[in-house]
DNA sequence: CTGGGGATGGGGCCC
DNA sequence: AGGGCCCCATCCCCA
């Protein structure tokens, strides 16, 4: 059986010290290569007696250490991990010291090639040096609790509420940096009228100034023929023909065609109870 | 005072 | 990301 990807057992106590492990990879446990971690790794140990049938017992085990050619996370954050390549959690590569380099073979491949089953154990306790905010490093989106994930999202979700995009020119603020450049359009005025010079803030706009001028009156009314430059113009005056007016005042329950007016009838003149 | 046309502004949505 | 479009709103003016 080749076993050249083993560089360290634990052949006198079966269970592996980690806190020995962590500490070595606190000293020289980065790959100099790729920077990625070298970690312990539990692997069956063929030699360990085993009864058939039973559940392997921890001297069943043999830890080595292998190369992880990038950091696990533990929990994604969905949002962080969306459109990011992250590795295949068993596209992990063993190293081979003595060949000086990683062999390059995923270790699913590397457990097949040993007949053994696929990644019988990584070890439950090879976390790499967290944050303060439990995030793995070298690993977007990744951490080492559910609630360390949990409060990452709540804090994204909150913050993500708060963003506001904030005109320079005025005090209006708007939630995308879309809308912020549509109103900035409105202090810039970028469409000229090649006739009257007059400035607007979108193309449409100066269409239908533009109509003003050549008399152009594309929407036509459906009932008396009458047209009109400007849509919502004819659709105000498509509730001049409605029977039932939109706009209808709570106090005398008169209706009006537009709400301009039913505020100015409101204001001024209706005198009902 | 009322009704309505004309002109324009601006946010949001879709492509 | 940007343009086109829709919809709503507002102001001005006139009959």
């Amino acid at each position: 059986m080749p076993r050249s990807f083993l560089v360290k057992t634990h052949s006198g106590h079966r269970v592996p010290n980690y806190g020995q492990l962590e500490r070595q990879r606190e000293t020289n446990g980065a790959c100099s290569a790729c920077g990625g971690l070298v970690v312990p790794l539990v692997l069956p140990d063929k030699a360990a007696p085993s009864t058939p049938g039973d559940p392997p017992r921890p001297w069943d085990f043999t830890s080595v250490v292998a190369h992880v050619s990038l950091p696990l996370p533990t929990f994604l954050c969905n949002e962080e991990a969306r459109g990011a390549s992250g590795p295949d959690p068993l596209e992990v590569s063993l190293a081979d010291p003595r060949a000086g380099r990683a062999p390059g073979a995923p270790l699913r491949d590397s457990l097949q090639h040993l007949g053994l089953p696929p990644l019988l154990a990584l070890p439950t306790r090879w976390p790499p040096v967290l944050g303060a905010d439990g995030r793995a490093p070298h690993t977007p989106g990744g951490f080492r609790t559910p609630a360390a994930l949990a409060r990452h999202q709540q804090l994204q979700c909150h913050l993500q509420a708060q963003r506001r995009f904030a005109c320079k020119s005025c005090d209006k603020e708007y939630g995308s940096l879309g809308a912020l450049k549509m109103h900035i359009r409105t202090h810039t005025l970028p469409c000229l009228c090649a006739v009257c010079g007059k400035a607007f803030s979108r193309p449409w706009l100066l269409q239908g100034h533009i109509r003003t001028h050549t008399g152009e009156k594309p929407y036509t009314c459906p009932h008396c023929s009458r047209a009109f430059a400007d849509r919502s113009n004819l659709r105000a005056h498509l509730q001049t023909h409605s029977d039932t007016k939109k706009y209808q005042c709570k106090r005398c329950a008169k209706t009006f065609s537009r709400v301009a007016l039913l505020a100015r009838h409101e204001e001024s003149s209706c005198c009902a109870p």
